[in-house]
RNA sequence: GGCCCGGUAGUUCAGUUGGUUAGAAUGCCAGCCUGUCACGCUGGAGGUCACCGGUUCGAGCCCGGUUCGGGUCGCCA
């Protein structure tokens, strides 16, 4: 192997003060041009970015032959004198100089690369994850990672500040009772049980809470066995956070401060505190989502009133049936979609749930609909006024279920936003929604599920309902971080008494023996003088896509799982073989094929 | 588990109502080229049209199934 040239500074830090100076570099060859014996450039990347290096005016015969067998991707060191270009490349950083070689060596041949170095490669995702090693040289990824690296800095320093102590909780836990499923592993000293990743280290944080740690955060990987999305991974980083002593204001407080830091270090942008605030209740009527992006309108409104007494008997039997009938004002938007284009709309909301949508166009003399066989022209033009809608405004119209037309027209602002070009990845909408109610109805399990999780702390407020056993009047004091749309964190005060959390335990149907097996330990540890907490995690992943402008969260992690959760370069997870399945006393179920 | 979209040179893609030898760009290889930087010029190699089956005189194209990838609903306390 060629001798190991050592590195003197990277190539994107060489500028116009370096001219004269002899320097090293080492990196991989992006790209070589040769324009015949005796003149060769080549461009030579590193982490810091891409300089070119001359063979030629001077680089000796040697190294002049050495140097036209470069190709893509070789591993280079190359030592010689920065000078002033002839001819400046202003598209290039170091584009004013270049190196001229007095010195090459390889270290290594590069096959063809089955995938191209630069951002905008196009290659298939597939690819990019089976080559994941060269997929990191590109420029996007050296970001993504230094972004990430700056992030855990920033994240720590603000804690730091403020009194809080990072501990690290354990990766091999008890199975969790309730919530995602749980990644298992085996343990050979103790066959037939089985530790679980953590979904979250959320007993564990609250365990340090009663043990006196009184402010702990951590920057902690979580894995749940659930399927993938674009925004979510099976393996995936929290930046979780507990207090002692502190209310939701406390806690909010507190976050808000590390938010405003956060998008001032990351972003250089100054987020206005308080953050804006809404409950539940109005994020879901007024935005059809508990995750709301604000950065645009289209605001849901209520239809009750102007169409309770219509004759459009799908508006009245969804009413009567306790639903709802919401629409959208999509102002000045009727020119923008045609015919087809709402037909595709119609359509695209039935994997919600929705047998249909009304729409209405806004026009110069009168007001045309899909339903104007049931509604006259007052009648439309009351359901206009609900919106305050102007001419050439489009208003959809959806009604069923109350959870069917949230989330149908949630999808619709949203996604119709993104086709208005709305979307804007440099502009942050921030905002805290609050009040989560504390159970939903699982019509799987047929009962009540804590909608976060069963120690939290419902409304004290509330807790008579629970006696009644009104139970979707039982509120929480759990409160989301939602950023452009994603749920950034979520957190809630935890319940510190262990009387009411029996009775949570009790609502949730769970038996005196189901407590016991599945957190005993937990239930024990109230005994003995817990403190008042709550905290929060956010997802650590998502606030890396949201700073650098991505909706796919594989952008941001150096080594992600493919949608079926497969790594593709390592071929993990794999089959295992008998013998090390006999030591763990483990059986596999025959699988067909 | 459901639904939607896709799989054609190394890569990104095109491929007409089903018709002879499947194309382009880029990359790769060889030669030429002393100021390129998307270098240029000339030539060349490179294909199990994802897989299996069916329809047909004939399938990259039509049909059925499978598989792989992506998106999404359910799911994600």
């Amino acid at each position: 192997m060629d001798k190991l040239l050592k590195r003197t500074h990277y190539c994107g830090q060489l500028t116009e003060s370096s001219i004269g100076q002899t320097v090293t570099v080492n990196g991989w060859v992006s790209k070589s041009r040769s324009l015949g014996q005796g003149l060769i450039f080549a461009d030579i990347r590193d982490r810091s970015g891409i300089v070119q290096v001359v063979f030629g005016d001077g680089t000796p015969e040697e190294i002049i032959a050495k140097a036209a067998s470069l190709r893509s991707e070789y591993s280079v060191g190359i030592t010689g004198t920065v000078r002033e270009r002839e001819a400046k490349n202003d598209k290039l950083a170091t584009g004013s100089i270049e190196i001229v070689a007095s010195d090459l060596s390889i270290y290594s041949e590069s096959e063809t690369p089955p995938i191209y170095i630069k951002d905008d490669d196009n290659v298939s995702g597939d690819l990019r994850l089976k080559y994941r090693y060269l997929d990191l040289r590109k420029p996007m990824m050296q970001n993504a990672m230094a972004v990430r690296n700056k992030m855990y800095h920033v994240i720590r320093d603000y804690f730091y500040e403020n009194g809080f102590i990072e501990v690290e909780t354990p990766i091999m836990c008890k199975p969790t009772p309730e919530g995602a499923r749980d990644y298992l592993v085996p343990s050979r000293v103790n066959p037939g049980k089985f530790y679980a990743l953590p979904q979250s280290p959320q007993q564990f944080k609250q365990l340090l809470m009663i043990g006196g740690f009184d402010r702990y955060m951590q920057i902690a990987k979580c894995f749940r066995d659930e399927d993938l999305r674009a925004d979510r991974q099976p393996e995936f980083t929290q930046i979780d956070i507990e207090m002692s002593y502190v209310d939701q204001e406390d806690i909010i407080a507190m976050q808000e401060g590390f938010l405003k830091k956060f998008f001032k270090e990351m972003k250089g942008i100054d987020i206005q505190t308080p953050l804006p605030r809404l409950t539940w209740d109005e994020a879901m009527n007024r935005y059809g989502s508990d995750k709301p992006d604000l950065r645009f309108g289209f605001e849901l409104h209520d239809l009750h009133d102007a169409v309770k007494d219509c004759s459009f008997s799908v508006f009245t039997d969804a009413l009567k049936d306790g639903g709802k009938v919401m629409g959208i004002d999509l102002t000045d938007c009727s020119s923008r979609f045609s015919r087809k284009d709402i037909d595709k709309m119609t359509e695209s909301i039935k994997t919600y749930g929705a047998k249909g949508m009304v729409w209405l166009r806004m026009e110069k003399d009168e007001i045309k609909s899909s339903v104007s066989k049931f509604f006259d022209q007052q009648q439309l033009a009351e359901i206009a006024k609900v919106f305050d809608a102007k001419e050439n405004d489009l208003i959809l119209i959806v009604s069923g279920k109350k959870e069917v037309v949230w989330s149908s027209l949630g999808f619709l602002r949203r996604d119709i936003a993104g086709k208005l070009g709305l979307l804007d990845t440099e502009k942050f909408a921030l905002l805290w929604v609050v009040d989560f109610p504390m159970f939903e109805w699982s019509e799987e399990e047929q009962r009540y599920m804590a909608m976060h999780h069963p120690f939290t702390s419902p409304k004290k407020e509330h807790i008579h309902y629970m006696e009644s056993g009104e139970l979707d009047k039982v509120y929480a004091d759990a409160y989301d971080i939602v950023i452009n749309g994603y749920e950034a964190g979520g957190g809630s005060i935890r319940i510190h008494d262990s009387g009411l959390q029996k009775k949570i335990f009790e609502v949730l149907r769970l038996s005196e023996e189901d407590i016991q097996n599945r957190f005993g330990f937990f239930i024990d540890a109230f005994k003995y003088g817990a403190p008042p907490h709550g905290g929060l995690a956010y997802g650590l992943d998502r606030l890396a896509m949201l700073v650098l402008g991505t909706d796919d969260i594989r952008q941001v992690i150096a080594f992600p799982k493919n949608q079926n959760a497969q790594c593709v370069m390592s071929e993990a997870p794999t089959t295992v073989n008998t013998q090390d399945l006999d030591i763990l006393s483990i059986q596999v179920k025959k699988t067909e094929d």
